[in-house]
DNA sequence: TGTACATCAGTGAACGCGCGTTCACTGATGTAC
DNA sequence: TGTACATCAGTGAACGCGCGTTCACTGATGTAC
């Protein structure tokens, strides 16, 4: 879903993914919306596992990192179908109404929280970081080849080291 | 398109809401993608013509500033339909291969020029606020109420002032 | 250990439906003489 | 000014197709006695 589309993407392709038939897709979910929303979470646990997996201050520190450094990389943008959700999903999620929006809401809060080191009181600083991101991977797949994307990345660095500077003189 | 999707809004909807039947939409349009790539730049013509429309330095300056603005409120948030095409169509938009991708791309550096006060040279920053603006809205429509839509507003107007703030020391 | 039964994931045909696209046709408009 | 003709936007039926979902059925598995 991530790689083609949310609406490019049908019940019976994921089915013959598995190496099934699409007909028993309805023992495992209720409806597509509802694999919809279980795919992004799914992507999101994956996303997050490095950061929730750290134990102290310092590993959290450099787990984010990492993670920031992966994500505006030429590679997450090349790669969709294995990449962050909200940039392939987000926009068709917020079209449903079902469970998948709920799903997005709390991933946002989730990410949110773990990019300000847990406190859940300081998420301004991270949601903008976080933006960032998104935008820049967003952006740096509508390039027309990759000197252009390369170059919203370099954007996207730059700003992150910026909001982060400005953050750590502040409440980081 | 931007207010339920690329895919989910058909040529026989387009048609429709132009009270003609879907019959005569191929004496206008090659495809459906044709329609899509010149929809979008449609919607770019209109979000940007105030930047565009700008004579002197210090109306465009002043162009910017109301752009901003007007791009992180919560009217834009909720009205989809009538907004940036970015967060809305670029993610389904980057899945085809056809004339949608090289206009988007093309779009991409226009925006980033309009943004950057003309000079080509210096899109490095103006890149950085523009993914800030779009991560900010598709965030701020990715979350489950107004209050953490507004909070993810602000997060993107904090953000937009540091990344100015630092622009203007160097070459904005 | 052997038999009878319940469970339930998976199969594949079928459902109604809407999709993008094509096409023969209509009828209003504009030009040529 | 009047007539003949060409153009072409729009109509609406039709095309093949794939969609999400349902359903009667299969057959492997696990439990009860």
């Amino acid at each position: 879903m991530r790689e083609r589309g949310v609406a490019a993407t049908s019940v019976a392709d994921v089915m013959q993914a598995a190496d099934l038939t699409h007909g028993g897709f309805y023992r495992h979910f209720d409806s597509k919306e509802a694999l919809v929303a279980k795919a992004f979470r799914e992507a999101v646990d994956i996303a997050v596992s490095d950061l929730e997996n750290a134990d102290t201050p310092s590993e959290l520190c450099e787990a984010r990192r990492s993670y920031i450094d992966r994500y505006l990389s030429l590679d997450h943008v090349k790669d969709r179908g294995n990449g962050c959700p909200f940039p392939t999903m987000a926009s068709e999620l917020a079209t449903l109404e079902g469970p998948a929006t709920t799903e997005m809401a709390s991933a946002l809060q989730r990410v949110g929280e773990l990019l300000a080191a847990g406190d859940r009181h300081k998420t301004t600083g991270s949601f903008a970081v976080l933006a960032l991101l998104v935008g820049t991977i967003t952006l740096a797949r509508a390039a027309g080849s990759d000197a252009e994307a390369r170059h919203m990345l370099e954007a996207g660095q730059a700003g992150v080291s910026v909001l982060m500077r400005e953050g750590a003189s502040r409440d980081w």
